[in-house]
DNA sequence: TGTAAAATCATCCGAAAGGATGACGACATC
DNA sequence: GATGTCGTCATCCTTTCGGATGATTTTACA
């Protein structure tokens, strides 16, 4: 915690210097007086913040150790239901069969190599099948295209 | 944090400096100094904020942890809303609070820029803490890691 | 005060993924 | 027979991921 007061009294004192040595450049414009002293202002206020914010954290992070150690058993257990994807959506985006099938084999964590070989097609045509599911999803990538087929009830 | 002191101090100067050497051109230029101290507080504010939550991240996802361990105690009731991740599984695989939640924007489908972007660090930092996290979780891909984040309880 | 864990950042390199585009055959429908 | 959809496959090119490795900094704790 010393530190900090230290940095914040090096920051201060060189920013004092500076402010001495240019000083006479700035009495040059005019009206440049209050621009510069806002500005200085504004600089330890952010660093002050900062400061406050540096030294109020530490407190908190005793708090932790107590509450931990709990619990277990979440309990999560679906049951073994055989899932009914929302064909509405699916028919609105206009989501094949072929493509939703892909598109759980994604969400299952395989690669595109792996569903070609599991599908006996090569990766090629999964590619293409991505893209164009990706297109009607929405989705850059197989991640984001997973989470918008689960919130559109197309993937378990 | 040192650097970020120092990050503050080396634009605090370097300002200054470009400040000094413009300054004969300013005056030719008569009364752009509002222009020019309009664009010196736009650059410390936004500089501030940046600090600001830089500062504030990492005491925000600690209190987070804090806050989730609190959540779990009354194992009974199982809460829909807050959802719980399973720290029993997360301890015993060794994943950190910082790889869960890189883990869990990787399945909300952020690319590793969009999640460093998100959490103020290098896309290099997402990398590795996707490495790490993927191999706890024993996943060659972001898909793979996501779907057994799930099993476990791990991720919504 | 020293140490161990965690977080941060970097670079190199290869693999995977994604975008764009064109093509071909099967099949259904009008 | 023309048209349209779907599934299939390809090539070229760019971006993104992932693995391996090393380093520094920050934080927690003994």
């Amino acid at each position: 915690m010393k530190r900090h007061v230290l940095i914040f009294g090096l920051v201060g004192g060189l920013l004092i210097a500076t402010l001495q040595y240019t000083e006479y450049r700035f009495v040059i414009i005019e009206h440049s007086v209050e621009l510069y002293s806002a500005l200085v202002a504004i600089l330890f206020a952010t660093f002050g913040i900062w400061l406050g914010l540096r030294i109020t954290r530490s407190r908190e992070t005793i708090r932790e150790t107590v509450v931990v150690r709990e619990v277990l058993v979440p309990a999560e257990a679906p049951a073994l239901e055989p899932f009914a994807p929302n064909t509405a959506h699916q028919q609105t985006l206009g989501i094949t069969a072929r493509e939703l099938e892909i598109l759980t084999l994604i969400a299952r964590g395989f690669s595109n190599r792996e569903i070609a070989t599991q599908l006996f097609v090569s990766e090629n045509t999964v590619k293409t099948h991505c893209a164009r599911a990706f297109d009607k999803l929405g989705a850059a990538r197989r991640t984001q295209a997973v989470q918008r087929g689960k919130e559109l009830g197309l993937l378990p």
